[in-house]
DNA sequence: CCAGATTTTGAATCTGCGG
DNA sequence: CCCGCAGATTCAAAATCTG
């Protein structure tokens, strides 16, 4: 739910340190940050052909020294750290020249990392000089407020439907932000990391629920705005320059209202109302006495009236005695047992959970 | 060349950093440094299936706390960094639990980090909990010894040729070692976590000259020795378990002479890439709430942001539910499903994937 | 002996709720 | 806090088995 005091859906303007400390403790779902990466270019660099690769040379990617930019990091990861609810999660993007001392200081603040995400650009720049190997990633830790944090959100089943119903791993290909969602200010890049949508999509899908708040307390061009919009999300942004406010404000005013909710949702089958085996027995979707299967009708046990099952002379759960007809120390006995039709085909009791879930439960 | 006081193409039985404090200064050309994960694993793990995973449960994984690591990380690279030649570079790899600890002490002891290269698994163990996302990836860190470090062995022209004559990026694809590589005794692995001999072949190919002298402070089954012997190379194992020394003295003997290096390069497999059909609704070449049509519109569902479609209130990828529709057991959904263009005439999906492979796969 | 089916396995910080 | 238990959860590649 939202906190009636979080300045939901809006920019603030002003530095990153001290507009997090106005935020309530434990008030967001999900904090994406895309902090400073402090790289440190020694000189211009030209493409073979002489022309001049346009770099990050920001002001507000300038820090004194690696002790001022560790600071700095860890100051605004406390700052999230607190602002965090207690069942939130925090993604990082960072490249080597920042990603490490970023992973470690979040560790010593007492996250408790969950993967690391590689973000593999289909379309890199080149390494001009041939002096390395073409860099062609950026690294995402997603991380959990602590080691003991026993919930937090993960879409595991939107994600394996976005990957062909295959488990989806930390390696993401998607393309650098070009063509027309690339914002430009009279032809010249409005901003000079700007992130593609279809990252922070896969972002705040896996790891946050519609009408959740996702904070970013580097909101550049507003990505995170854009997609949070888009999926349903509430957003907070925190930003310190004002066109970067005016640009950002502008693209999000523009995105159309979200798609309705039961589509930007997966549900998962951890939180679907869970049925005891001895409601089918009550409700007559098995009969007491009935027979029960495995797949290969090796093993018959009958129900009994209290939703246990006998098998061998062993009374015991439909779970229980699935594991000890296999010699295993636990099973999901939904996905063992089966019962005979009227044709005397085999139906999955799993399939009269469905049944019973739809037709009694809505 | 080889210094002659060097304990050349040998094993050094006994505790890393002694043995390292025995190396002098300035001596070898490259160093691929394998330290312990740290691994904190706190139950044991069991497949859906309910057989136990063969975690990593070694005491040379096992430290006090996150300060005896860190301690211990410093004192081994400090040492790597005194005995690495001034033209030398160093790898390290690791895995999130340990890697930004390892980078950031890295950083700190003065090494100049030239890439973070990522092992990207082709057969990952899956994450059987569904909490996460499948962690498919090592990282390895390769660095010289200081900024302002002027030269060091890349073979750029090497690693291309590897690549099908393209500049080599920093995701390598390679398989874990499984197979007649994976060292066994009496049928149980020999080592818990024995590395592919392909990732050190990348390693020691493009950072090194036959003849060079490769340090491995960490030699466990010795696949750096190995390597390096079949690729023309001098290496220094130090390993404290003397039942690894003796495995991996075995295996280095059982090598002949150098081959050509062209006879064990591993061709590089080109896969057409993939797309799910959620990735076109991440970048946006499909809509969520969009409608799909079979060719005669008799049919009509409706795009998730998850990538699935609904129809008749079932939802499923476009695959089930084209073949559902159907009433047939299986179909290839992009096939059957058409979008509606701005004209009112139907677009195969088909046609969305070819575009989309050509404007963002390349 | 071969093709197809089945089983095995891997550096993994791998559950949640109620009593 | 602990304990008990319902029940959700896997992919690619190699090895082994079967017909």
């Amino acid at each position: 739910m939202v906190a009636s005091l979080l300045p939901i859906d809006q920019i603030l303007l002003g530095d990153c340190l001290t507009m997090l400390a106005q935020l309530p403790a434990q008030s967001v779902d999900l904090i994406f940050a895309d902090p400073p990466y402090n790289l440190q270019l020694r000189n211009e660099l030209r493409r073979p052909d002489q022309t001049l690769v346009d770099g990050v040379d920001d002001a507000w990617d300038k820090f004194g020294d690696i002790q001022a930019y560790d600071a700095f990091t860890r100051a605004w990861l406390s700052e999230c750290r607190r602002v965090l609810k207690a069942s939130g999660t925090i993604w990082v993007i960072g490249s080597y020249h920042n990603i490490f001392r970023v992973g470690a200081i979040m560790m010593d603040l007492g996250f408790w990392i969950l993967n690391d995400v590689i973000w593999h650009k289909t379309n890199p720049m080149p390494n001009f000089r041939g002096t390395r190997f073409q860099n062609a990633t950026e690294t995402l830790i997603w991380a959990k407020t602590s080691a003991d944090q026993q919930t937090y959100t993960f879409n595991y089943h939107a994600m394996k439907h976005l990957n062909d119903d295959k488990q989806m791993q930390n390696v993401w290909r998607i393309p650098i932000c070009t063509g027309a969602e690339r914002i430009k200010v009279n032809g010249q890049k409005a901003h000079s990391t700007q992130k593609p949508e279809a990252l922070l999509y896969r972002v705040i899908l896996a790891s946050s629920q519609p009408g959740d708040v996702v904070l970013d307390p580097f909101f550049g061009s507003g990505t995170t705005g854009a997609v949070a919009k888009k999926l349903g999300r509430h957003f907070i942004g925190i930003e310190q320059d004002p066109a970067y406010v005016a640009i950002a404000r502008e693209r999000i005013a523009a995105i159309p209202a979200p798609a309705s909710a039961a589509l930007l949702m997966t549900p998962s089958r951890r939180e679907a109302p869970r049925v005891a085996f001895g409601e089918l027995v009550a409700a007559g979707y098995v009969q007491v006495g009935e027979r029960l299967y495995s797949r290969d009708r090796a093993v018959v046990a009958e129900v009994k009236a209290d939703g246990h099952v006998v098998w061998n002379g062993v009374s015991g759960s439909i779970h229980a005695i699935a594991a000890r007809a296999q010699g295993k120390p636990a099973y999901n006995g939904w996905e063992y047992w089966y019962v005979e039709d009227d044709a005397g085909r085999l139906a999955s009791i799993d399939e009269l959970r469905e049944r019973y879930r739809a037709e009694r439960l809505g």
